[in-house]
RNA sequence: UGGGAUGUAGCCAAGUUGGUAAGGCACCAGACUUUGACUCUGGCAUGCGUAGGUUCGAGUCCUGCCAUCCCAGCCA
């Protein structure tokens, strides 16, 4: 590990290592604290990445901890997906899964104690009234009216809001600070209120729930975490957050440390429009393969491995930023070069016949899976007269520097023959319709028999083996950079990507795919990188997903061409 | 007009006692190539939000200013 250390600490390592250095803590100890009211999506792999990244690091342990005070909006089902798509990523809780309103009669039991230090007040002033005693941003507060009551008051009446006597909204329990601090958060914010809403795992023992200023430190605090480590926007809750721990005299307390959160280029990722686009029909569900969730993103074809380097490499720091899609494109490349077999498949299949290959011969070539990992061996791959190649491998009036198949030109199959086209078939729109060729029966294995020089290399697939399948290029969902900052007047859907996703029925792949699994990656050779889906990929109806396409040279120069001569 | 956080290249991001701007992505130019992929080589901030000041020397220290983001839920 320590040789991999080639980049230089980010500021939370920086106080890890010296809180172990001073002897302030022992062990690290984090916690990972979902919400369970949606599904995980990029944004947080960045705080699970910190959180498990950090105890992995220095030898600490991480729990997974759902932030669950608010009945009115979790569910279990969220609670599920969100252990599932942890563990995809790989990381550990062990059996150290925790549930924050496991706590609720400890937490209740520190509320009783802060009433008794003079602390802690109930109070009836309703939501309304409560907002315009606040005060606003430039002006302090007013003490509410029920500020003063006694300690003993305090004490029944929130055992009464606790047994269930008072309606939702009637009472909150506040914490005594400071009605004219310039910190929002320390005019008496409330720690609990009554929910009359059965919880998904305390059912109705209880209608009373701390709010998260007041559970989070204290959750903490019981599970003895060391370092407490959330976003940018809790800097300042962090003044309640030591305030709770101060009063309630609790040792060894936890320390809050913020990071900036993780936003994407080209996508969106707050849980509300993530919900529009899934419930009006704008993508297929949140494992849309176009979604920023972690299911999509699985589906889509990223690895766990090529985002936690995304993650890594976009590094970890206070500074609001927008981390570039692009960035986590290299990233899974980097992965799938690596790691996913080579294979032939023509999206846009254009039948090619060699006119002088026996009719029915059929040859076997031994074709490398991955040159990357010679180790991962060959297969054999069928190659007869008539096969097909891809629409755009051949041009009738090529464009300078083309060096794929053209009217005259001879061009090297992968790992086959050297073919050169002798005519070709057109349909009343001037569409290719079939290319005409010969081949060079000296060039088997794609070698130059005379040391001749052919620069263009396509892929094929042998008509008569050819499997089909459906293949969906997913592109970007938005068109824009930055979907949340748009013109006036205009709505971020507007700005969905039409091209986010082309559906392409018939595409000819090469035999060994017949029997791809869901999940399973591949290299399209000179195309991109490709996934089974996971859902509606089925024996003899394959549905391929390109997670990203490969690098494309070629492309950038026949635009720079376009645009100098229009 | 209150408080807080943050400003280093197109995008991220190092820069810890002041000593002359790491690295990655993107981009550009080459080499290699039976994937126009991969890989490799070279290029890419007289400049660190801005204006002053201190100093032999400032991204680092001081002062003023500007910009962006967060906060007025009985959400987390």
């Amino acid at each position: 590990m320590e040789e991999m250390e080639r980049r230089s600490k980010n500021f939370i390592e920086e106080i890890i290592e010296k809180d172990l250095e001073s002897g302030r803590v022992k062990e690290i100890r984090t916690r990972f604290p979902p919400e369970p009211n949606g599904y995980l999506h990029i944004g947080h792999t960045k705080a699970m990445c910190v959180d498990f990244g950090m105890a992995e690091k220095y030898g600490g342990k991480c729990n997974l901890r759902f932030d669950d005070t608010n009945p009115t909006k979790e569910d279990v089902e969220y609670v599920d997906a969100i252990i599932e798509d942890i563990r995809w990523m790989g990381f550990d809780f062990g059996d150290r899964v925790y549930f924050g309103s496991d706590y609720s009669e400890q937490i209740y039991q520190y509320a009783v104690q802060l009433i008794k230090k003079g602390l802690a007040y109930v109070d009836d002033l309703s939501p309304e009234e409560m907002r315009e005693y606040r005060g606003t941003l430039t002006e302090p507060g007013r003490e509410s009216p029920y500020r003063n009551r006694s300690i003993e008051e305090n004490l029944e009446l929130f055992e009464r809001m606790r047994k269930g006597e008072f309606e939702s909204g009637e009472k909150t329990l506040r914490a005594k600070i400071d009605m004219a601090s310039p910190n929002l958060n320390m005019r008496d914010p409330v720690i609990y209120r009554i929910k009359k809403e059965p919880h998904h795992r305390t059912g109705t023992q209880w209608c009373i729930y701390p709010m998260y200023d007041f559970a989070h430190p204290l959750q903490d605090a019981i599970e003895g975490i060391t370092h407490s480590l959330c976003s940018i926007e809790y800097v300042d809750h962090r003044p309640l957050y030591d305030w709770f721990l101060e009063k309630l005299e609790i040792p060894n307390p936890p320390r809050q440390y913020e990071f900036a959160r993780l936003n994407i280029n080209y996508t969106v990722m707050s849980k509300r429009k993530l919900r529009e686009l899934v419930e009006k029909g704008y993508v297929d569900g949140w494992d849309d393969p176009r979604m920023p969730t972690l299911r999509a993103l699985r589906r889509r074809g990223f690895t766990p491995a090529s985002i936690r380097n995304f993650i890594e490499l976009n590094g970890i720091s206070k500074t609001a930023s927008v981390a570039d899609w692009g960035l986590l494109e290299h990233c899974v490349r980097e992965d799938l070069n690596k790691n996913a077999d080579r294979v032939m498949a023509v999206l846009k299949p254009l039948k090619v016949v060699i006119e002088n290959y026996p009719e029915d011969l059929v040859e076997e070539f031994d074709v490398e899976n991955n040159p990357e990992r010679p180790e991962k061996g060959t297969r054999k791959v069928p190659f007869s007269r008539e096969i097909y190649i891809e629409r755009d491998d051949f041009a009738i009036d090529p464009p300078p520097k083309y060096f794929r198949l053209k009217p005259g030109g001879e061009v090297r199959l992968k790992n086959a023959y050297f073919i050169k086209c002798t005519g070709y078939e057109t349909d009343e729109n001037g569409e290719v319709t079939l290319v005409r060729a010969v081949y060079d029966p000296a060039s088997r294995g794609g070698e130059s028999p005379d040391g001749r020089k052919v620069k263009g290399t396509i892929h094929w697939v042998s008509a008569k083996h050819a499997i089909d399948a459906e293949v969906r290029l997913y592109d970007k969902l938005f068109a824009v950079e930055n979907p949340d900052d748009i013109p006036d007047g205009s709505d971020y859907k507007d700005y969905i990507n039409p091209d986010s996703l082309i559906v392409i029925k018939g595409a000819k792949l090469e035999p060994c795919l017949k029997d791809a699994k869901p999940e399973e990656k591949f290299q399209f050779l000179r195309i991109g990188y490709f996934c089974v889906d996971n859902k509606d990929s089925k024996p003899g109806n394959l549905v391929f997903n390109r997670t990203v396409g490969l690098k494309d040279t070629w492309a950038k120069i026949a635009s720079k061409q376009q645009a100098g001569n229009g």
